[in-house]
RNA sequence: GCACUCGUAGCUCAGUGGAUUAGAGCAUCUGUCUUCGGAACAGAGGGUCGUAGGUUCGAAUCCUACCGAGUGUACCA
């Protein structure tokens, strides 16, 4: 596509003398391979029928060796048809053009509470978001960032000393099944003292305060264990999620010392006092003024954030660091990426916040365990069941494929209205519709005989090249979902794409067909852009299932 | 109150300046079919693109107002 689209600039170049971007695009095949309506762009500055400029460009591209067939329609849309080999020399996967170095948060659930399907939604965005970057050739490191100290903290450690009542052997006794729901009830239970017995809040807030130091050998202790019993959680729920593992975890206890200092050093430069607390002024900057230092001295969420900008700089000296984060966050950040370019002049935009909605369950139902949460494990529960309801056999695999495509397929930003029973569904646009697509692929290339051969002669049959055209869509596919940082476009491509095939296959006979070793390419070629777009998306392409 | 996001078929969503029927999936209805994995394919019904103006050769897409939903709005993250 860029190849004609160089092509008609330079047409248009000579014979009007305009420097324009033509814009292309895809019609429906019935009108030709690409669509321009370049005509149209140059009828104001030539002062011409748009109609008149298309026919003598039509004229002009039929010369073309790409070109094999162009017409006009409408008031000057030019319908262009591309030969046989170009389209199959549109098969070569895109350049990769970028070399950055990025930095981008790919899970950030705080241990110490249980992980909910928000934590899962917010992983998956930005693994995938990491992928598409990945793609294009840059150094990506994955990250995460995780609450370790604070008010959550002290809410769980209240619940859980009182739990064990001075003997720490108690949580030997939770078993390793039990104790994730066992981390989430005694922080629901510290949460319910906090709000309901007031005794408990003074109790609470000294146990917040003493998960910055844990000098305490019993609150070090039950801290520690399930401190650890967390991460082990958090990591078992990324791999099932299909995470790809990161390179460093970053922790708030890490950030804050370091955080508390720079707002001290850029106070009154950036940051400025008031109440006793030190603030940024983000409502200058469509935020809203925020308090980073607490007037008792301590960090706020927002003195972390700074300190955790700071590490990551100094470790990675990142072109781009992104941070992944619910929408909730979105006025939050600009003040902070504000403050940010300030206390770093000339490194304006190098850290950036994508925000993305929050997701409801179609039916309304929330876990009956927690209260108001759902966590992940009952999600995975579900998907789990509406599985066996189908009759199919249970995969990992398929599961994840399931969640994964069911959270993508909508656009970043909006919110995502989670639908188990479709999710899993195998028909209709779901990510089980896709993989069994490629296992289906899979299984015809395994069955044939015949060597598979790149068509020379370059002729495809009606019925071919309508596949052969969808494929060759894939790269402005992945380039343009990289460039907006938006994965869904590539789970509707590949929706399309397998319907597509679909199609071919119920017309036309691949094995023992006299095209078959041509077929077999175009199956082949189809069955590995599906497994790459799969890959892309972090969902696994099963050769059988 | 102010700021931001959103409003497209019964439901869930694409499409965000370009046309020749505004597209999918689910749901509903009808066909094809002893298939290379039918978990398929073909087709039908269903839309004043929240409302009203405006800009443009051209608007679901841009602008304004209004209506409706959500989120945020300093010592929680």
């Amino acid at each position: 596509m860029q190849n004609i689209q160089q092509s008609i600039r330079e047409l248009v170049s000579q014979h009007y003398g305009q420097e324009i971007e033509p814009i292309v695009s895809r019609p429906e095949p019935q009108f030709g391979d690409v669509s321009s309506n370049v005509a149209m762009q140059l009828a104001k500055p030539l002062q011409k029928n748009p109609r008149e400029i298309a026919e003598e460009l039509a004229e002009m591209l039929t010369e073309l060796d790409e070109v094999k067939d162009v017409s006009v329609a409408g008031p000057g849309f030019l319908n262009i048809t591309l030969t046989d080999s170009v389209l199959v020399s549109m098969l070569d996967t895109h350049p990769m053009n970028s070399d950055k170095t990025v930095v981008i948060e790919t899970n950030n659930p705080n241990p110490f509470k249980a992980m909910h399907i928000g934590h899962a939604y917010n992983a998956i965005i930005a693994d995938t978001i990491a992928n598409l970057i990945e793609r294009e050739g840059n150094h990506v490191y994955r990250v995460s960032y995780h609450g370790d100290i604070g008010a959550h903290v002290g809410r769980s450690m209240y619940a859980l000393l009182r739990y064990i009542d001075g003997d720490v052997k108690k949580l030997e006794e939770v078993s390793t099944d039990e104790r994730n729901s066992f981390m989430s009830r005694m922080y629901a239970e510290g949460s319910r003292a906090y709000k309901e017995d007031e005794a408990a809040k003074p109790v609470i807030d000294e146990l917040a305060k003493q998960s910055f130091t844990r000098q305490d050998p019993t609150y070090a202790h039950v801290y520690d264990t399930i401190f650890d019993w967390s991460f082990e959680e958090i990591a078992l729920n990324m791999a099932r999620l299909g995470n790809k593992p990161v390179e460093k975890k970053f922790l708030e206890s890490d950030a804050d010392a370091r955080g508390v200092q720079i707002v001290r050093d850029h106070t009154p430069e950036v940051f400025e006092e008031s109440d006793g607390a030190l603030i940024f002024r983000g409502s200058d900057y469509g935020g809203f003024d925020n308090v980073f230092v607490a007037s008792n001295g301590l960090g706020l969420y927002g003195a972390r954030d700074v300190g955790l900008i700071a590490l990551k700089r100094e470790q990675y000296h990142p072109d781009i660091s992104y941070i992944v984060t619910a929408e909730e966050q979105k006025a939050y950040f600009k003040g902070l990426l504000a403050a940010a370019a300030q206390i770093y002049p000339g490194e304006d935009g190098v850290t950036v916040n994508i925000s993305h909605g929050t997701v409801k369950l179609s039916t309304g139902k929330m876990s009956s365990r927690t209260g108001d949460v759902i966590e992940i494990s009952w999600l995975f529960d579900q998907i789990v069941d509406a599985m066996n309801d189908r009759g199919g056999t249970v995969r990992d695999d398929v599961a994840m494929g399931a969640l994964r495509y069911a959270f993508l397929k909508v656009r970043v930003g909006g919110d995502v209205i989670f639908d188990v029973n479709e999710s899993v569904s195998i028909q209709g646009n779901s990510g089980p519709y896709l993989q069994y697509a490629h296992a289906r692929a899979c299984s015809i290339l395994a069955k044939s005989t015949v060597t598979i051969e790149q068509p020379t002669d370059c002729s495809f049959q009606p019925d071919e090249r309508l596949l052969l055209r969808k494929v060759t869509e894939y790269s402005d596919v992945v380039e343009r979902a990289t460039q907006e940082l938006m994965p869904h476009h590539i789970c509707n491509y590949l929706y399309e794409l397998s319907q597509e095939f679909n199609r071919f296959y119920e017309k036309n006979r691949v094995i023992s067909d006299d095209r078959e070793s041509v077929r077999l390419w175009l199956v082949e070629t189809y069955r590995d852009t599906l497994a790459d777009g799969l890959g892309l998306l972090g969902i696994p392409a099963p050769k059988t299932l």
